[in-house]
RNA sequence: GCGUCGGUGGCGGAGUGGUCAAUCGCAACAGACUGUAAAUCUGUCGCCCUAUGGGCUACGCAGGUUCGAAUCCUGCCCGACGCA
């Protein structure tokens, strides 16, 4: 077995339970939040910022490193975590949900998430979007039951990505961990189409098993996960937990678009039908808040842009909500981000400073605000874990949100 | 002193009789971002108001021509360059 997971800790009341996962890289503390390094690269730290940060595992894509620098090279360097210098364990996607955002969600112009409003309008059929009109332009991903083909984002060349050829990458990429070839479906798809898609998912899921079995060597020194989908409905997603429940996968993955309301709804459908003994990851949520859901619908693992995203872009977490370095009143402020707060960038800079590394375009001041916000996200995972095996989840989330907002 | 060119909103810089409160870029101000086509994107950006509309003041300054001027004419002030 290439990953073990061990439950050290079950809250009575929810699904949240603490756990440790051991790879062939080293251990992660679960829950934990993963770190995101799509090329290759958390955007703007070393791996040396990152550990500091307190993260433990790094998720890169496949869809990225295919095409560059390609996963020969990557291979050929020892994997990717010998290729970027990270020691600890890593994972990788699939590919699958770049089928979304390079494909229908490129046309319709939203992220994964989508109000309720929105998603209500458009159940009434009162969106304007034009489903011709996106295919016309500018789609880069075309899904069929086979697999996915699409267009270089980088240079137009045409590509094709199938379950068996996404393994083989990861094969390539090494990870200690990655997931099932999936496609994640639009949240404005019918449910007719959210159904096609779920069934293709889980064809997709066994091939890739399948795949993956075929390759004793790999098997060996990766775990795969299988992806869940069914986009907002519930009996979907029960149906999903079942199906893939039933195929020997290593750990599971929860994908798939949603309004906010949904996320814990299917969170909770799945909860109590996958295996207990298997991590569960929930692909690409992180916003502070979101957590304690995930947790309280028992996942272990979270990887999210957000952080690093946000840290670029200048919007930083603090325990009192988050905060936009680049509104005026912190240009003289000489305080640090967060008081109190052990990263590296509060425990020797102040907001002044940040703020006017990005008013200056200074590249630090990207490196800064995304070591601040990576410690952030991990210590607020890690403080989660803790008040389980404290027995205090509830009141912390109580506390955590009082203090945070929203 | 003479000549030439030029003076536009915080800055740079369009516009050369009406559709101009004035293209655009930068700066400024605010916002967005959830398995990263993102060091990205969006909105606001003269003043005031009973605000998908209305009023006022504006294109160096002062006059003038015209139904109408940032745009034409005269004088003045300032700047750059050239000649003395």
């Amino acid at each position: 077995m290439p990953i073990r997971f061990s439950i050290e800790k079950k809250n009575t009341k929810n699904f949240a339970r603490a756990g440790k996962i051991t790879t062939p890289h080293g251990t992660i503390e679960t829950p934990a939040f993963v770190a995101v390094g799509t090329k290759g690269t958390v955007k703007s730290v070393t791996p040396e910022q990152i550990k500091e940060s307190g993260i433990e595992v790094v998720m890169g894509n496949t869809y990225h490193l295919y095409l560059e620098p390609g996963e020969k090279i990557i291979k050929k360097a020892g994997g990717l975590g010998n290729y970027m210098q990270w020691k600890g364990p890593t994972m990788t996607d699939s590919g699958g949900f770049q089928v979304f955002s390079l494909g229908t969600g490129m046309g319709e112009g939203h992220s994964k998430f989508i109000s309720k409003k929105e998603f209500e309008e458009h159940e009434k059929g009162i969106s304007v979007f034009d489903k011709d009109l996106a295919t016309m332009h500018g789609k880069l991903a075309q899904v069929d039951e086979e697999g996915v083909t699409f267009t270089s984002h980088l240079d137009g060349s045409l590509h094709r990505f199938t379950p068996e050829r996404s393994v083989e990458i990861q094969h390539a990429l090494g990870a200690d961990m990655f997931f099932a070839f999936d496609e994640c479906t639009s949240p404005k798809a019918s449910y007719q189409y959210q159904k096609e898609a779920l069934k293709r998912t889980h064809e997709w899921a066994k091939r890739s098993l399948g795949a993956h079995r075929q390759n004793v060597e790999a098997g060996k020194r990766q775990g795969i996960f299988g992806v869940l989908q069914g986009g907002p409905y519930e009996d979907l997603r029960k149906e999903s937990a079942r199906v893939i429940s039933e195929m020997d996968f290593d750990g599971f993955g929860i994908g798939g678009s949603f309004t906010k309301e949904d996320v814990s709804v299917a969170l909770l459908a799945v909860a109590s039908i996958l295996p207990e003994e298997k991590p569960r990851h929930l692909l690409g949520i992180g916003e502070p808040v979101d957590f304690f859901e995930g947790v309280e619908g028992g996942c272990d693992l979270f990887d999210c842009v957000l952080p690093t995203r946000f840290g670029r872009t200048g919007t930083l977490f603090t325990k009192d909500g988050r905060i936009i370095i680049l509104n005026a009143k912190y240009r003289d402020d000489l305080s640090p981000i967060e008081e109190g707060c052990g990263c590296y960038t509060c425990r020797n800079f102040t907001r002044s400073y940040i703020a006017h590394l990005f008013r200056a375009t200074e590249i630090l001041g990207a490196t800064l605000a995304t070591i601040h916000n990576l410690f952030f996200i991990a210590h607020l995972v890690g403080n989660i874990r803790q008040s389980i095996l404290d027995d205090r989840f509830s009141e912390f989330k109580g506390e955590f949100i009082r203090r945070y907002g929203k």
